[in-house]
DNA sequence: TGTACATCAGTGAACGCGCGTTCACTGATGTAC
DNA sequence: TGTACATCAGTGAACGCGCGTTCACTGATGTAC
């Protein structure tokens, strides 16, 4: 059991880490990334500038913390819209629907997550982890749906493939304003991308 | 000693502005965005820090005629693809594979074109339009595809939409080194878009 | 035609700024005895 | 039980750095006469 701290003048703040990755994630979506600065973090956390050294080796290791926690959140988001639905099809489409409003309510973390900054996976086990398990999610549905329609297990790869394309790339766009939903009449990007992965899986709903 | 100058016929580059934009190109694309400083592009050219202001109002602006050149180059570079082809849904297959194979071939500017900084289309007159003559080549040939396969015109929208974001998803993604097109069989990230698009478009090719 | 001169397109120094990181330090805390 | 002390998690000042931008300036150029 932790022992209560007494809250003013608290020399040791206690829960620095997790105060630290909130906090940045805060900057993130308020000021966006240019003013995701460690100083503007220990600040926001009202801590010295050489404070969060002893928590993160350096500003990178902070950054991947924050994108590693995004997936995190990203895949419980897949899964929590995913089990709403029990039909195989419809839990695959919702798993891209929930990576969409995912993307939509956390804008600058999703780019953050991807490639935004230079973070790389490689030099980041925490975040290489968190990542492969949001793709495990996708994964898993898409061949579960596969299975189910009775199509070769050997096309999953290809149809996953499609399906994340699909999504991430209707939620870059969205978040680039470069594709307004209501445009075509969905409420909002979820609505919209739920729109397009049920076009694609209706027999002949594509052919071009 | 004063003499000891460039010579005087240095003192006006002459074409200052195209050099700065073509410098700023190399080093977003050698060194990255965080690289990309206004006081590192004049250093490239040879020339001052403040001559930059002779030409641009400040470094966003610079970035947005980067940008727009770019939009510009990704039009020529679906246009040229597409004309390969004469058959319409090749055609439209063909911008497809052009908007991957240019964004793989400028992946830092493809970025900065697509919101990885905070460029506002909306107060840049010059880069809107570009963005725009972009979006009409994918439009067209959607367009055409479509009626040459006898579907309801009114469904141009989605399909293009549909095309545009696995297309825009799947350059993002190879971009950011999660996919690898080596892994799905395709020589490079303009195959495997290929693919994709081709597979979409067959009937009853991706129904789950 | 030659020239005065306005305008253009550079220079180079300076400004204030916030950044990431390091350093020697110190207050708080947990534990062995 | 009380206490000494190692360890932990902070502080605050300092470092060097490169940045965007401004300023007064000057050399080069084009043109009206």
């Amino acid at each position: 059991m932790k022992r209560l701290r007494k809250k003013p003048a608290d020399y040791h703040h206690g829960d620095l880490e997790p105060a630290l990755i909130a906090a940045a994630r805060a900057i993130l979506e308020k000021e966006g990334i240019e003013a995701l600065s460690l100083r503007a973090v220990a600040r926001a956390v009202g801590v010295s500038p050489a404070a969060p050294y002893h928590h993160f080796s350096d500003k990178d290791a902070l950054l991947a913390s924050v994108a590693a926690e995004g997936f995190r959140e990203l895949t419980t988001a897949m899964e929590k819209r995913m089990t709403r639905e029990t039909e195989p099809t419809r839990r695959f489409l919702g798993t891209g629907a929930g990576y969409v409003a995912f993307a939509a309510a956390n804008p600058a973390l999703f780019r953050l997550m991807f490639g935004g900054s230079g973070l790389r996976f490689s030099t980041h086990a925490d975040l290489a982890t968190a990542g492969m398990a949001a793709y495990d999610v996708l994964s898993k549905a898409a061949a579960a749906a596969s299975a189910a329609f009775g199509r070769d297990p050997a096309t999953v790869p290809l149809t996953m493939l499609t399906a994340w394309s699909l999504v991430h790339g209707i939620a870059m766009l969205v978040l680039d304003a470069e594709v307004a939903p209501q445009a075509y009449g969905a409420r909002d990007a979820e609505a919209l991308a739920s729109l397009l992965l049920e076009r694609l899986g209706s027999k002949d709903g594509l052919a071009f």
